[in-house]
RNA sequence: GGCGGCUUAGCCAAGUGGUAAGGCAGAGGUCUGCAAAACCUCUAUUCUCCGGUUCGAAUCCGGAAGCCGCCUCCA
């Protein structure tokens, strides 16, 4: 079966075709580094993770680019207010959201470029987009014609006679033809204080829309083949893009255009007097598992919205739990031969897993996939001993399966230390004297200290609490 | 006002014409010193509501209600 994605600009689930068979150019609207990133944020971004890495499943090689915003009205406000310059300002943000999505265990980009490095880029754009008729000056400033973009409207279905402008007209400080033209160039004001760039257009700094369009281009190429980013950023932000790079290149600039949903909390959508815009540092603080956190954000097919719950973090916990049990219950097998009903399992899985993401991500029969093949093989293992030989195929299986997912092999737990270590000894050495009150004592212990042990016929386990 | 989305069990969530996946939670059982884990069995005559089309609809059409997003550099 096809990989088959659900393109925004036709509206149609089309078959996926890289511009380069076996190659793949990604563009994700990365992070606003004014604040710490939210888990609404992080939604698209662990929907982009799982694009990304289905991609490499499928044997494809992944070029993705996020871009940095580390200017814009707010950064440029806030380090002002600070009274410290705004990298200085920005970097500290830069530096949580990589830890962020260390903790989430969401793969690097192979490219993260900022957008005040790239203002060259940006500026020779703009004035291809000047000579093209597609940009006016206007004081300070430069902006984009709308008019002179017929295509305008093709992503987002919108019609701009259509479109509420009124409050916006009175309410712009620049000088603009039409309402819904939108700066390439910002010229310098009073309140940009020490943040400006000198360039041919003047004093001042580049317009949002132009970064993404300006750097999309310049790692991937004039035309691409999926360009993501959340639902909101649909209009205007990438149909500025598109008019922006198809006006400047007259190339189809992207072909495949996917858009995730929002995230709400507890039913309610996030917001600050609501007090839930949780980042990833108050969700751990609140004792929630990262992994729990990463499948949950993940659970939801990314056109849908998702409501993320307290409850259902816990839900989460134990499914992890317990896809981790299994995996390693893998370790300790013996014995020759190979049982067929192992061979059939995964087949089934791989299939149903396989089919699932084909059809435009579509996550959750895939998960499904995984918890059958683990029950399927649990049964074989009933009737007949796991053999060395089936251990090692399923356990290849289900690191195929992880390295889409990401949450089973994880480490989190580091080793035993050696206190622990004598507390089981000592337990163990308690069970064979038959002084259980004892072990179960040790046991209780160990609980309060999140270590869980479990004894089966090839003696005791532990884990880590989750 | 324009454009778009959603409504499936206690919770999360698949299913887009053939008779309700999966996870969590819950109940009973096997196993175990007791637990835990694992395994087995059970848990929506029903898919927001009302009409219609069809041999057959959660799925298609019409209508209603509720919730939500974009149209403001908010993923």
């Amino acid at each position: 079966m096809a990989l088959k994605f659900f393109n925004t600009l036709t509206r149609q689930n089309e078959e996926f075709k890289p511009i380069k068979d076996g190659e793949v150019g990604m563009y994700t609207c990365g992070p606003t580094v004014y604040a710490q990133a939210h888990i609404g944020n992080f939604r698209a971004y662990m929907f982009e993770d799982l694009l990304r890495r289905y991609l490499k499943y499928k044997g494809n090689k992944v070029t993705q680019v996020m871009n940095l915003t580390d200017i814009d009205d707010k950064t440029i406000r806030d380090s002002n207010a600070r009274g410290i310059p705004l990298d200085e300002h920005t970097k500290q943000f830069k530096e949580m959201f990589f830890r962020d999505l260390d903790l989430l265990n969401i793969e690097r980009a192979e490219h993260y470029p900022e957008a005040t490095t790239h203002i060259p880029e940006m500026v020779d754009m703009v004035k291809i987009l000047l000579e093209k008729g597609h940009g006016y000056k206007s004081g300070d400033s430069v902006y984009f014609k709308i008019a002179s973009f017929p295509e305008y409207g093709k992503l987002s279905h919108m019609k701009l006679d259509e479109l509420k402008t009124g409050a916006r007209i009175d309410s712009d400080e620049y000088e603009k033809d039409t309402a819904s033209d939108f700066a390439l160039w910002k010229g310098w004001t009073p309140e940009d204080g020490q943040v400006y760039w000198e360039t041919e257009l003047g004093k001042g700094r580049p317009g949002w829309h132009i970064e993404c369009s300006a750097m999309s281009m310049k790692y991937l190429g004039e035309s691409f083949d999926i360009h993501t980013g959340g639902i909101d950023n649909m209009f205007p932000h990438h149909e500025n893009e598109i008019a922006q790079a198809e006006g400047a290149t007259g190339k189809k600039f992207v072909n495949y255009w996917l858009h995730c949903a929002h995230l709400i909390v507890e039913g309610q959508k996030m917001s600050k007097s609501l007090g839930n815009t949780y980042t990833i540092q108050d969700l751990q603080e609140k004792g929630l598992n990262l992994s729990a956190v990463r499948y949950l954000l993940l659970a939801t097919h990314y056109r849908m919205q998702l409501n993320f719950t307290f409850e259902a973090a816990k839900a989460a916990t134990n499914a992890i739990t317990r896809l981790r049990d299994f995996k390693d219950s893998l370790a300790n097998t013996e014995g020759d031969g190979s049982n067929p009903d192992i061979a059939a399992a995964i087949n089934k899985a791989k299939e149903k897993f396989e089919s699932s993401l084909d059809d435009d991500l579509n996550i959750s029969p895939a998960f499904a996939a995984v918890f059958d093949f683990v029950k399927d093989v649990n049964v074989a293992r009933e009737k007949q001993q796991l053999s060395k030989v089936d251990a090692e195929a399923v356990e290849t299986t289900l690191k195929g399966f992880d390295s889409v997912l990401g949450i089973i092999y994880v480490d989190e737990g580091g080793s035993l230390d050696s206190e622990i270590e004598e507390l089981i000894e000592k337990r163990i050495q308690a069970r064979k004297d038959k002084d259980f009150a004892e072990a179960d004592r040790i046991r209780d212990q160990l609980d309060s200290m999140g270590i869980i042990l479990e004894d089966g016929p090839s003696g005791t386990r532990w884990k880590r609490k989750l």
